[in-house]
Order: C-alpha cells, then sequence, then structure tokens
RNA sequence: GGCGGAGUGGCCGAGUGGCUUAGGCAAGGGCCUGCAAAGCCCUGUACGCGGGUUCGAUUCCCGCCUCCGCCUCCA
C-alpha cells in the first residue's frame, strides 16, 4: 500500500531572476522544496550584509515551512580561494586555519541571529571527487577543455551563455586572455597549483576548485539534479550563478528552477563588502545591540530592495521591536503565557507575495495597537486572540521573544529574584505614595531605574521591566 | 560602453491609476498618571525634474538629472 500522500496547496508567488517575473512557486516535488544558498567563502569573519542575506534564505524557508512543505536547504561553504590562501600565507599559518576559524565565526553569527541551521553544510574541499566527475562530463561533452593544468569552460560551445544575467558573450570581451585560455571569455573550472600552494590530484594535473564549479556539484549532489530554488546575494548573479547554470544545464542536469537574489546591504550609499574597506561586522554591532534587535532590522526591508545601513535606522528598528515585546509582556502577565495561536489572512496575503515583510509587519503592529487597546480595556479574550495572532506571525518571522532563542539570550533567569528584591523597594515607594511623600517615592524609582529595573504604575499596581541594553 | 536597479512626507520604509494614498521611528496636541513611564486617540498630506496619455498619475509612456549594483573576488 502506497503512503497516502498529503497535497499541500502553496500560494507561494516568487520573484525569479531567470524570468524578472514574480511567479506562482511550484515544486518540483509536491509536498517537498529544495533549496541551494551559496553561503561564504570564508575568507574573512561575517559582516552584516551577508547576514541580511542569510536571514533572506532563512525567512524563504521558513514561509516554505509554514506553508507545509517538507524544506531541504543545503548552504556550501567554499573554503579553499585565492584570498584564503593569501591570506593564510600573509599570518603564515595554513590556508585551513584561516578557513576553519571564519567558518566558525560565520556559523556563530548565524546562530547568534536565529538563522535555522541548514539541512546540509557541504565545503568545497570535501566535494573535490563530485568535481572531477562534473569536469569529465563537461571535456566529453565538448563544454570544457583542459590546458596548462588549468581546467576552463568553453562559454561559446553553449549558446544560452548569458540567459540568466542578460549578459551578451559579444559585448563582454573585456578580460585580458590569461593564461591556457582559448577565449578571454571561458571561465575556470579548476585551477592548476603553483609550487607551494594546496593541491588535489585530478586527471588533468593538481589543483583546486574553482568556486563556480563546487556550488554545480555540491548543489546537485544534494538535491538532484534538478531543484527548486538557488539563492544568493544580487552581486553573484554574474558571473557566478550564470556560470553555474551553464556548467549544469550543460551536461543535461534541470538545475534550479528559481532564482531567489537579495539586495545588498550598503554603508553611505556604497555596497558593503570587505574588499571596500566599509563592512560593519555582526560581532561589532552585537556590543551595542541585541541579536533580535538586528534581526528584525535586517528583516524589517523587503528582501529584494537596496537597504542603506545607519546606526539611527537601526535605533528606530529596536524602539519598534521593543513596542512589539512590551506588548507580549503585558499580555503574558495579564492572561499568561498561552502558545502560538494562528496568522492571521493578511499577514499570509503578504508573506504569499514575494515573502513581502513589510506589509506582513504592518499587520503585526496592527496587531500590537489592537491587543494593547484591549490590555487598557480589560478585554481579555481579544487580549489573548492578538497575543496568539502575534507570536505565530513573529514565530514564523524569527523573532518572537517568548521562543527559543531569543528567551534565553539571559542565560541565568533571575526574573525572581529581581522580582523579590524590586519588590522590597516597591512596597516602599507605594507607602510613600500613600502617604504623598513623592520625593521619597521618586527617590526609589530613580534608584532602581540607575540600576535598570524602570518601573511604571498601572491600574493593577506597580511593575517592573528591565531597562534596554 | 553593455546589462540591471533606485530616487516617496523630519527619518526608515511599503505601495498604488482615483477608494480612509501602509507600517514604524521621531515631533506636536489630547486622554490617563501625584509626576512619570507605558498605552490609547488626534495631527503631518510625500512621491527627482520636464513633457505626454487620461476625466484624473506618485503610479502608464517619452526625455532628462542624480545615485547604486554587475560586467574582476564578493551575500
Amino acid at each position: 500500500m502506497p503512503t497516502p500522500r498529503i497535497l499541500v496547496r502553496v500560494s507561494l508567488a516568487l520573484y525569479d531572476t531567470g524570468t524578472r517575473t514574480v511567479r506562482e512557486f511550484v515544486p518540483l516535488t509536491p509536498g517537498e522544496a529544495s533549496v541551494y544558498y551559496c553561503g561564504a567563502t570564508v575568507q574573512g569573519p561575517p559582516h552584516i550584509g551577508h547576514l541580511r542575506s542569510g536571514l533572506a534564505v532563512d525567512l524563504l524557508g521558513r514561509w516554505l515551512e509554514h506553508s507545509g512543505l517538507r524544506v531541504t536547504m543545503a548552504r556550501n561553504v567554499t573554503d579553499i580561494d585565492d584570498k584564503i590562501i593569501a591570506v593564510g600565507a600573509a599570518e603564515g599559518v595554513p590556508w585551513w586555519q584561516v578557513s576553519y576559524r571564519n567558518e566558525r565565526a560565520f556559523t556563530a553569527a548565524y546562530e547568534a541571529l536565529g538563522v535555522a541551521p541548514p539541512t546540509i553544510e557541504p565545503r568545497a574541499t570535501g566535494h573535490v571527487p563530485e568535481m572531477i566527475v562534473l569536469m569529465r562530463r563537461l571535456v566529453e561533452s565538448g563544454h570544457a577543455y583542459a590546458a596548462g593544468g588549468d581546467v576552463y569552460f568553453s562559454v561559446r560551445s553553449w549558446p544560452a551563455y548569458g540567459r540568466l544575467s542578460g549578459q551578451q558573450v559579444a559585448a563582454m570581451q573585456q578580460g585580458e586572455p590569461t593564461g591556457a585560455k582559448r577565449d578571454p571569455v571561458d571561465f575556470s573550472l579548476w585551477k592548476a597549483a603553483k609550487p607551494g600552494e594546496p593541491a588535489w590530484e585530478t586527471p588533468w594535473g593538481p589543483g583546486r576548485p574553482g568556486w563556480h564549479l563546487e556550488c554545480s556539484a555540491m548543489s546537485t549532489k544534494y538535491l538532484g539534479p534538478a531543484f527548486d530554488v538557488h539563492g544568493g546575494g544580487l552581486d553573484l548573479v554574474f558571473p557566478h550563478h550564470e556560470n553555474e547554470l551553464a556548467q549544469s544545464t550543460a551536461v543535461g542536469d534541470g538545475f534550479a528552477q528559481y532564482w531567489f537574489h537579495n539586495g545588498l546591504l550598503t554603508l553611505g550609499g556604497e555596497k558593503m563588502s570587505k574588499s571596500l574597506g566599509n563592512s560593519l561586522l555582526v560581532v561589532q554591532l552585537l556590543r551595542r545591540w541585541r541579536p533580535v534587535e538586528l534581526r528584525y532590522y535586517l528583516t524589517s526591508a523587503h528582501y529584494r530592495s537596496t537597504m542603506d545601513y545607519s546606526d539611527e535606522a537601526l535605533d528606530e528598528a529596536a524602539s519598534a521591536y521593543r513596542r512589539i515585546e512590551g506588548f507580549l509582556g503585558r499580555a503574558a502577565e495579564l492572561i499568561g503565557e498561552g502558545p502560538a495561536g494562528t496568522v492571521p489572512a493578511a499577514f499570509t496575503a503578504a508573506m504569499d507575495d514575494d515573502l513581502a515583510v513589510p506589509q506582513a509587519l504592518a499587520v503585526v503592529h496592527g496587531a500590537v495597537r489592537e491587543g494593547n487597546a484591549a490590555l487598557a480595556a480589560g478585554d481579555k479574550a481579544v487580549v489573548a486572540e492578538r497575543y496568539g495572532q502575534l507570536r505565530a506571525m513573529l514565530g514564523v518571522l524569527g523573532i518572537d521573544p517568548l521562543s527559543p532563542p531569543w528567551r534565553d539570550e539571559r542565560r541565568v533567569d533571575l526574573t525572581p529574584v529581581v522580582d523579590a528584591l524590586a519588590g522590597v523597594a516597591l512596597e516602599q515607594r507605594q507607602e510613600a505614595r500613600a502617604r504623598k511623600d513623592y520625593a521619597a517615592a521618586d527617590a526609589i524609582r530613580d534608584r532602581l531605574a540607575a540600576a535598570g529595573i524602570m518601573v511604571e504604575d498601572t491600574p493593577a499596581g506597580p511593575r517592573w521591566t528591565l531597562g534596554a541594553n
């Protein structure tokens, strides 16, 4: 008896760079989704642009899962390239120390911002055999050639080249013809090792993988010859993704059905990148803002928009997020910490429309406003309803303050301890207020505030919260 | 030069041929409070410039200006 399959209707419309249109997402296998995302080339620690990109794919994965699909996500690590070798040489350490150190930094940053771990995170250096197979198929089919220890893809042998990026082969002959390349537009699949450089053996001689080849080899190894979504930053469309597409389709693989590209993060109007020297590292910002605030900020703009970073904008985002948290905290005090409910239809409609987070957040803030009004009116039923909806929506967006990893941000929960201590002071303050000794009452409040305990008076009596930052 | 994207109110940031033209932050006024804080209510009338199409354009078309990304490694 075959297992009955539960058919899931996905109503997501997704922008596809391949067709430059928003189109209905129809997975190759009903009920499942396969996503490959170009992760880090671990030549340095992650800056917030890297994380914005990681968060965009994380959001896609979360929404697909919320829609009922079983998602397989592969995110690669490029752990060998020219710069990695150069950094190692400059520091006098082996290249692999540089790779692994930065890989750990990326992992820590992803984890800090609540990016769900991928199903598989393959490293380039672990997949040389697969690359050799792919190169052999390309050489045998006449789309690649070995020359001087390098292996090149013959761009002119593949008429569809340029389809993804809109580049025309005739218009891009600008590079210097280097080395053994037959045509300046050809790109390398494999690079011959120079003396002293790391090398893996191949039928064409010792060397190391080219960047484009590894992604073709790894994506199809884990997701199959054809898979649903291939993601990455907009700066990867050409040449990286164009080259991947050429390599894989030239050997007959169906490859990616949708190309998902996130907009870049800029600083002062210029793209954030290590080579421009304007990188803001994740660890730097986390000294000043909580991880969930940074996540909220980086997610709040639409994933395809260019986003210009500023401290002020991050501050504003943090304020907005605290407003959401404030309601959830007050609501939980009134009705208890109930479970998440279901997301409102307007939220679903927004997310289904190419992951329109800005509109989705408008729904979130609407629920907060209504929830606050219900709180003021003492309408428990509405409070509970909005509370449940909010936790569901925030859960999808990965920013529910009452769910892991955020609720565990304070390693040890000292809430009961602080509550007891603050309670003593607050009793004295209430007594002072009762005898209208406001100077004494305010002095107690000020001292608590100085210790980071913010006191507010409510109809139900005083309550305290820990001050921000 | 080729390909692609963007210019929205004090700021961030969506979106649309007219309908109450998001949402947040900040600001002002009000309610609440002993005072605050938080919250709620109200206020702002914006779409780079010049034409055109239209009854009507921020939204469509043309031109221009400015900015950004890719074409070399880059999320």
